[in-house]
RNA sequence: GUGGUCGUAGCUCAAUGGUAGAGCUCCAGGUUGUGGUCCUGGCUGUUGCGGGUUCGAGUCCCGUCGAUCACCCCA
């Protein structure tokens, strides 16, 4: 039997690895666009990392690529960013001015089942803004998250950002007299209000002195005063048409403190597309009181958008015009007695910074010109006997012209051949 | 971890329990130094793997592995 990529793990022949640099770089772009600084951390690190974080809920540690290296070192290959984040935060943050903007494009491993928009290694782009609590790095975080699936040529017709708000809800359960450990509890039960059966949450939520239909209540009254600043800084980039309040969210993580979202697909056929939230104490706790910044965040993964995108006529088109294959020279080898300065032709083309290709072995005319098609190439350069004299031809237009070595060069140089 | 569906050529898929096929891709040709189309020819299968029923299994049964969808969960 043939060893194949393990389950939940992806190849990338070359055409997906195209697709995939694509949406790697139009993310890169949109980030730089807004100010955010690329970083990045090591693949694996000590689980201990990860069990700090997680010591209310464990789950996390089930789904783990955890083992002990050959030293008997108790290590994992990273599920998320903001561990890592958080401690190199921690580490050198009285080196960087206030407010971080920081993002991350980084391959994730998470061992669950697979399924439709989840594998056990995935891209994700994760973006944070650290030391500014107010909301106008909220309304920044939302905004860029808006623009990434906006570069991918999604408008308002095909997602919408849920916003909502941790510390309403924490309010509000305050207000009905909830203790920490009961409002988390109601938190989780409101987390799945569409899914599971009203009774079984009734009965959850029994412990806390609340019922489902005051959950419903309190997410019925729709887009509470807090929002207001981070919906008129919305609106002042005209961007609102994007953003729902929505306080059904909650997010399934304990750590958030604030603002929290999820963008979702118009249609609701896939699972999120992107999330994340204020967590204005969890550098604190992880770093163990070495940094006390606020932050706020979210990851994007490739799986769902990369659904999205084909399930999308605009943005496949899109995509796939970024991805066609090309070329700029296609040196033809007309007469083999000159391959040797059709070779030098190469050369300079290239070091001219023109993606060239030719063929590696004899070849008819005629398939040569064929490949040059099938490359994408934008122009052929015809080396045969009229040699020290070669043919400059333009594939599109089928114009032809015959120049010497230096007028090539010089041409190949000024115009960067965009006839 | 639980359940449903599905595994046939590199890819997409056919084949009533009775000799495993097509399209695409790929490769080679279509006489002189010029094109995506077109024409001709060619390669590829222990039908995922292992058992069983049967005169005979791609087809039916069991197991296993994998894929997929849902549940669980989603940092």
């Amino acid at each position: 039997m043939p060893i194949s990529a393990l389950p939940g793990f992806r190849d990338f022949f070359p055409e997906d690895c195209a697709r995939r640099n694509q949406i790697v770089s139009t993310w890169r772009s949109v980030a730089t666009r807004y100010g955010f600084q690329e970083f990045d951390g090591p693949v694996l690190e000590s689980t201990d990392l990860y069990r700090k974080k997680n010591d209310a809920g464990a789950e996390i540690l089930d789904q783990l690529y955890a083992f002990a290296d050959r030293g008997g070192r108790e290590v994992a290959l990273r599920p998320e960013m903001t561990p890592t984040l958080a401690r190199m935060v921690a580490a050198r943050e009285k080196h960087y001015r206030k407010p971080m903007k920081w993002f991350c494009v980084s391959n994730f491993f998470r061992h669950e089942r697979q399924q439709k928009g989840r594998l056990r290694e995935f891209l994700q782009f994760n973006a944070d803004i650290i030391g500014e609590s107010s909301p106008a790095a909220d309304a920044e975080i939302l905004s860029l998250a808006i623009d990434l699936l906006r570069a991918f040529g999604f408008t308002a017709e095909h997602f919408v950002v849920r916003l909502s708000d941790r510390a309403a809800w924490m309010d509000f359960l305050a207000s009905k007299g909830c203790d920490h450990a009961a409002s988390l509890t109601a938190l989780a039960c409101a987390d799945k209000l569409e899914r599971e059966h009203p009774d079984k949450l009734n009965a959850r939520l029994a412990p806390t002195g609340l019922t489902v239909e005051d959950l419903r209540t309190f997410i019925g009254q729709g887009s509470p005063q807090a929002f207001a600043p981070v919906m008129d800084a919305l609106a002042a980039r005209g961007l609102t048409g994007f953003v729902q309040p929505d306080l059904s969210i909650v997010r399934g993580l304990a750590y958030y403190t604030g603002v929290v979202f999820e963008v979702f697909d118009r249609s609701q056929t896939l699972r999120a597309l992107a999330g994340g939230g204020r967590y204005d104490g969890l550098i604190h706790g992880l770093s163990d009181g070495a940094a006390d910044l606020p932050a706020i965040g979210f990851g994007m993964g490739d799986v769902v958008l990369g659904h999205l995108i084909d399930e999308t006529p605009a943005a496949a088109q899109r995509l796939q015009a970024a991805l066609a294959p090309s070329l700029d020279i296609f040196v033809v080898i007309a007469d083999e007695a000159h391959r040797p300065e059709a070779l030098g032709i190469v050369q300079t083309c290239r070091e001219l910074g023109l993606s060239t290709d030719f063929p590696l072995k004899p070849v008819k005319t005629g398939k040569q010109f064929q490949e040059a098609e099938h490359l994408g190439a934008q122009h052929a350069i015809l080396v045969g006997q009229e040699w020290p004299l070669v043919k400059l031809k333009h594939l599109a237009t089928r114009a032809e012209e015959v120049l010497d070595r230096s007028a090539l060069v010089q041409k190949l140089k000024s115009c960067k051949l965009d006839s």
